[in-house]
DNA sequence: TTGTAAGCGTTATCAG
DNA sequence: CTGATAACGCTTACAA
């Protein structure tokens, strides 16, 4: 096993391209074309080869950087790292990775100072590209980004007006889609969970569901939406507001995960059960709404997809950086059918 | 609203010190002292304040890096962003951002040619420090950076004989509580789903449920230990083939969460109820086991002090590079008891 | 294909 | 406290 080298030597500098250059006898350009994967004279290869092994070379990606202005780092700023961020986080990384970038995380929690914060830290960094939940107090730093020439990407939430490229997902349609289906068992009193309204896909989902009431002619009760603000928290208070209510609802459409999970904490404490006393639909599906007694009925966003299709633009853009793409994705959600929601006799 | 300036130049070079200092009727050195916060004459300090607003310059952090040799970057190097990743991520984003400092993420999921990537892509970025879940193929790679001076904190899993600080938790001890508790509701016969041995935390935990056997006169049956790999798939299977065993466990001991999911999985195809047809226990405490009919009872590992942790020894490592402190902390785990166990008549 | 040398945007040294 | 200037490690014309 090698031995734990040496390390007396207090501040050992580490070998440069010059290093390599002169061990390998050639000059310092070879070397860097060598680097870069250009052709060299095959003695010359070798020579370089053994070089950089025995000096223990690392290429300083700093250095290289302030010339070709390129970093291949992609900043990635999200509000949180609950599931839905994870998994893209994931997802997103695995396909940036194939094309040979990492992800900077910074993670904002809701503060707009660190949001400020880490669009400083991303510009400093000079990050290829940024991708981001949209939010909508950053407007004028992001602008500043693409100022700069820094491709945004949002996804998750809009920001409009920004020159930037979108991937989002249908979430009205999505929604109108799985409270139509509560309508559709005999519900005509649907409460909801509703996120952060200065969120666009809260604002969607919003949407979605008073479309869906007002095409069958049920009318749109105030009292019915309770703010939840993402979160499990809010989505218990919610819940328990609601069903409070003296005419509760009977079912109930949580605007995503979290806010899902805080009603079937108040249902448990509570005594209800689920689909027998109230029914319960959510946006997000995670793998652990199988487990449940009857599995939770959820919308599932492509989050593979969303990934893709973000590196799929991030290529383009980087390719071609002279072009001006502005688009927006929108992707398609799937409504996965379980049993938490009863017909209503 | 800031217009969406002038995109029609081709690539507008950014503003570098020097056109700040133009700008400002200054040297270069005197703008470079005012950004590292050094003190400067006030008519100066004015003048370069409003320079670098006009030009909207933003310090190029890849040539600053270049000479300072620190990039105020952090490697994160993890195998997948599942729950209990996914939250130390959360809590050491912010920590070390309270230092000053981002994270670069890299997700292998279980690719040594992904870990050796990762491990390359850090050394060439120059990140300050290296946060990584121990596996034990990097044994070479890793003490290469280490040779390199870059300081390297495991936490999870180990990696023995390397000189690096490690973070990690009792496992043996943790385990041990909870199978005793097992135990001491009259379960004599308890299965165990086990990580993957190559990693410590599976060994430990391992250790921890036989010693909890042993010293309670109970027989170590391999048969009751099946490997599940900490997956959702190698969980359900393991389960199964526990419950399929001439005499199935009354218990099961699962070493991590998404195990533990796997359990419930099959629990649930195969209408056996927690706890009355089977008790299970878990490691990995998240918010949803509460949510469960009876609760899971789990181990909690200390994420925020772990992420704490990690950052109180990166920045006393960053702060004093020569001295070689080779740490190893070890943080408790509180077990938290739900309902998910039974006492055996 | 190779060597040479001029940058890239900072920081740091050293006189003033 | 400031100015001038030499690094830092790499890429990229340009000429050979």
């Amino acid at each position: 096993m090698s031995e734990t080298t040496d390390r007396t030597t207090a501040k050992r500098r580490s070998a440069t391209i010059i290093d390599v250059a002169k061990a390998a006898n050639v000059a310092v350009g070879t070397v860097s074309r060598y680097l870069n994967g250009q052709t060299i004279r095959r003695s010359n290869r070798e020579q370089i080869e053994t070089a950089i092994h025995d000096l223990g070379y690392r290429r300083n990606a700093a250095a290289a950087s302030i010339r070709t202005d390129l970093t291949h780092m992609i900043g990635f700023l999200v509000p949180t790292f609950d599931e839905f961020h994870a998994r893209m986080l994931e997802h997103l990384a695995r396909s940036v990775r194939q094309t040979g970038r990492a992800l900077i995380t910074y993670c904002h929690g809701g503060d707009p100072r660190i949001v400020a914060e880490a669009l400083d830290f991303f510009a400093a960094q000079r990050v290829d590209a940024l991708v981001m939940d949209g939010t909508a107090e950053v407007y004028h730093r992001v602008d500043d980004l693409i100022t700069h020439d820094v491709p945004i990407i949002f996804y998750n939430n809009d920001v409009k007006g920004l020159a930037a490229d979108r991937v989002m997902v249908e979430n009205q349609k999505a929604s109108y889609r799985v409270v139509k289906h509560l309508i559709d068992l005999g519900h005509q009193r649907i409460g909801m969970l509703t996120g952060n309204p200065a969120n666009s896909s809260a604002v969607e989902r919003l949407l979605g569901y008073e479309q869906a009431l007002t095409e069958h002619g049920l009318p749109i009760e105030p009292v019915l939406t309770v703010r939840g603000n993402w979160v499990y928290e809010g989505g218990y208070q919610a819940t328990k507001r609601l069903m409070q209510l003296e005419t509760p609802p009977t079912a109930i459409f949580a605007a995503n995960y979290n806010m899902a999970m805080g009603a079937l904490g108040w249902f448990k404490e509570s005594g209800l059960r689920v689909p027998n006393d109230i029914s319960l639909v959510s946006f997000d599906d995670v793998d652990i709404f199988r487990l449940f007694d009857a599995g939770i009925t959820a919308v599932a966003q492509p989050v593979a997809r969303i990934a893709d299709t973000i590196t799929d633009i991030l290529v383009e853009r980087l390719a071609d950086p002279s072009g001006s793409h502005n688009r927006t994705t929108v992707l398609e959600c799937d409504i996965i059918l379980r049993g938490s929601t009863r017909r209503l006799t």
